[in-house]
DNA sequence: CGCCGTTTTTACGCCTTCTTAACGCGTCCC
DNA sequence: GGGACGCGTTAAGAAGGCGTAAAAACGGCG
């Protein structure tokens, strides 16, 4: 019962991984782009990640980055280039392994059944601290002193999004789109009431927040 | 400071790799054959194993199934032969990574790098226990008071999906598809009857449950 | 062919969450 | 100085999610 999350842009071979990983009993998730296989990581629990460099929309190792943020998942990584600085970069990178096409299936297979034997369980704890509050954005769990705080989706989401980008600034018009949809760009009143929610429940007092900040015009920005 | 274990027949090979992982800041324990290779393993405290597959004394693949008796230190094996059935025989006998000659310092640098972070996390539990039962993954048992609670496939499937994430939340999305297949990842409702079966049979208040959390419109969590 | 355990439907009442509205405060610009 | 605008806060109705029980459909096995 072993979930590989696939990351490849040419269709065939997306294809082709799919049906051969799915016939060795793997669940299989396929990603045609970085940002899609970023959100697949999250709503998914990927036990290993299968990534090809050559993405159409981001650098692979930005697709490393973004994952090695809050996970500790194996990551294979598939290549064309056979020079040894690619591998190196994607390996520091946070690549668990590194394999150069054309690879044959079996390899590939043996790979993960090495990736996924050594990462057994995954219990690292990927956490976002600040004084006042905890966010574990693997397991969407959010304690305050010790208490778990119960988040709504739609909590769940802003406050994601914002802790994921931690003291950068998140416009608005970028939280509904990715909160409500493309649909709800203009609705900044949503976020007047969830912000308020979120402060309530995480700042120390609410009405002079530390950590959620609003930056007038602009956005929010969670500082840590 | 990472220990090394090389094990390589070649004098000049395992001096060269020693000198330069020294130059590196790890400490190197040199080894030209398996029986000292696994000698110093147990003498030493080693934090990866770099193991050339051509030795004098014993086959490659018996040094691996000789560690992995014992211990689950990353093996990192060199080899010159290029060919799928040896990379995957070595990985399948407990190799982490397969590396073929020649091969640059910066690659079996970056390599070590790879192995040794993972390295800190790992290990299985095959039981899960609670206040009020405990799951035997296992054998897919689940006792209460001593006394075995009988389950149905499903209701095993989904527990055992809550259980292998404690504390983590999982998405009734997640729990469909991987309990009843894609098809069924709108079919909340089928969730509402297990997790009431679950209850009923695994908590002492099932209408106050303590270990099988709803996490209203996000999905499931199992708490210990 | 009929029984029995399991899964799937169905129905209903309760509760959480989302959406919307209203109002007060502060700030910026004219 | 005044008006417009953006923001924070609260409250309440609407909509949908959840728990529960029980009946119907299904499937394996004798």
């Amino acid at each position: 019962m072993t979930t590989v999350l696939i990351v490849d842009d040419e269709p065939q071979i997306l294809r082709a991984l799919q049906i051969n990983l799915h016939a060795h009993g793997y669940t299989v998730v396929p990603s045609p782009n970085g940002k899609a296989a970023l959100l697949a990581a999250q709503t998914h629990a990927i036990d290993v990640v299968v990534l090809d460099l050559g993405l159409p929309d981001m650098d692979g190792l930005e697709v490393i980055a973004g994952l090695r943020g809050w996970t500790d998942v194996p990551i294979i990584v598939l290549s064309a280039r056979h020079g040894s600085h690619d591998k190196v970069e994607a390996l520091d990178a946070g690549a668990d392994d590194y394999v150069t096409k054309p690879f044959g299936l079996d390899e590939l297979l043996a790979r993960l059944r090495a990736a996924s034997r050594r990462a057994g369980t995954n219990t690292a704890e990927p956490l976002v601290e600040t004084a006042e509050f905890t966010v574990d954005l693997a397991n969407k769990r959010v304690t305050r002193a010790g208490e778990p705080v119960r988040m709504t989706p739609t909590e769940w989401s802003v406050l994601e999004l914002l802790v994921r980008n931690p003291g950068r600034l998140v416009s608005q018009q970028q939280i509904l789109t990715e909160v409500w949809g493309p649909a709800y760009a203009k609705e900044a009143h949503y976020l007047r009431v969830y912000m308020a929610q979120l402060r309530r429940k995480l700042e120390r007092d609410p009405a002079n927040p530390v950590h959620l900040l609003t930056e007038a015009g602009m956005g929010y920005r969670f500082a840590q």
